[in-house]
DNA sequence: ATATACTTGACGAATTCAGTCAGGAACGCA
DNA sequence: TGCGTTCCTGACTGAATTCGTCAAGTATAT
């Protein structure tokens, strides 16, 4: 289990999807722009969403993404997983590393314990959860128009390729103190 | 809260020192070399410890560090956070940085719940109960002799400044897949 | 056809981490 | 006093990781 922005990212995304499910499929251009995520990135998160099945994907006119199963089928530890793939045989697991002359690996047990925490609890939150919680927020949910044929003539702006500013989320690696 | 091998290395000696602090003093030298931590890294580690009062230090020959407090009342929390200083301020916290057209930082939520999650695990360890692991595994405390005055005089292997060889963990960041 | 939208993979800049090094300061002992 | 031991500090570097971009596709609907 690792934390990174990547998971953050992809549990917003997951929500504004989850959001959005009955209207059809959502492109990510439109959750681009509404969350202000770069659309480049966004493809390549929701590239390992779609291997994970977690989406599926429709193309062309009217295409986009839709949920791979039930919002209340998919937990939060699903999608971390999904895109922060986890490097196998890390921290003395498998390797007899961990030996030093004061028996093996003496804290191997505590960190053991800590992940198995946090799979759980965030195995235990489901995205529709998390949905329930926006929409109790009293989020609206527009279909956010998409200027479908260009009104404006002049500096007309593509919704396509944005060339994002940085992340919003000021996050360095994993969490900060509480 | 941010987990990095720091924090493990830090946990790991104070183990060491937990399992040693009848004896008087214990050297760097001596975890370094008990542990397989470089140690230059380790005068680093307790520089920091010592500066939250985790403990205490005597120098000159005879030297070395001493539990601050009671190894019950230091949690494995305490010996993180004071390693692994947090970053004032990360992730939407405090700044309105987080806010889409969408609501604000939908996520916020939960990862401030699995944050307290972790530290309150955290917390709930205390060094002393990690010593009496140790210890129940029947971990021989033999009080590493420490070559006093060399008795070969060949290649003569100075216990300082060891070039140490890479991290025994091999831990990329945080922590992988359960 | 053509515009829309997904798909893939390579690439790069910036940050962060792990670990080192070198020089100092305090202390005990002879 | 002088010497060795031990802690103490901060600057430095090399490597890894991450975030995010770019570019060139493929599939589909109208």
């Amino acid at each position: 289990m690792r934390l990174t922005t990547k998971g953050r990212f992809a549990v917003t995304a997951m929500i504004d999807l989850g959001l959005r499910q009955n209207n059809g499929p959502v492109t990510l251009a439109a959750i681009s722009q509404r969350q202000q995520i770069s659309l480049s990135y966004l493809e390549q998160l929701f590239g390992k969403l779609r291997r994970h099945e977690l989406v599926e994907s429709t193309r062309g006119p009217g295409g986009g993404y839709t949920l791979g199963r039930k919002a209340s089928a998919i937990t939060v530890a699903d999608i971390i997983v999904s895109v922060d793939e986890p490097i196998d045989a890390t921290h003395c697991a498998g390797k007899e590393n961990c030996l030093g002359e004061a028996g093996r690996c003496m804290t191997h047990d505590l960190w053991a314990s800590l992940n198995s925490r946090m799979v759980e609890f965030l195995d235990s939150v489901s995205l529709q959860k998390l949905v329930d919680d926006q929409l109790a927020k009293g989020v609206v949910i527009e279909n956010t128009p998409m200027v479908k044929k260009a009104i404006f003539t002049s500096p007309m702006i593509k919704p396509v390729r944005v060339n994002a500013p940085n992340s919003v989320f000021a996050l360095g690696n994993a969490f900060s103190k509480s």
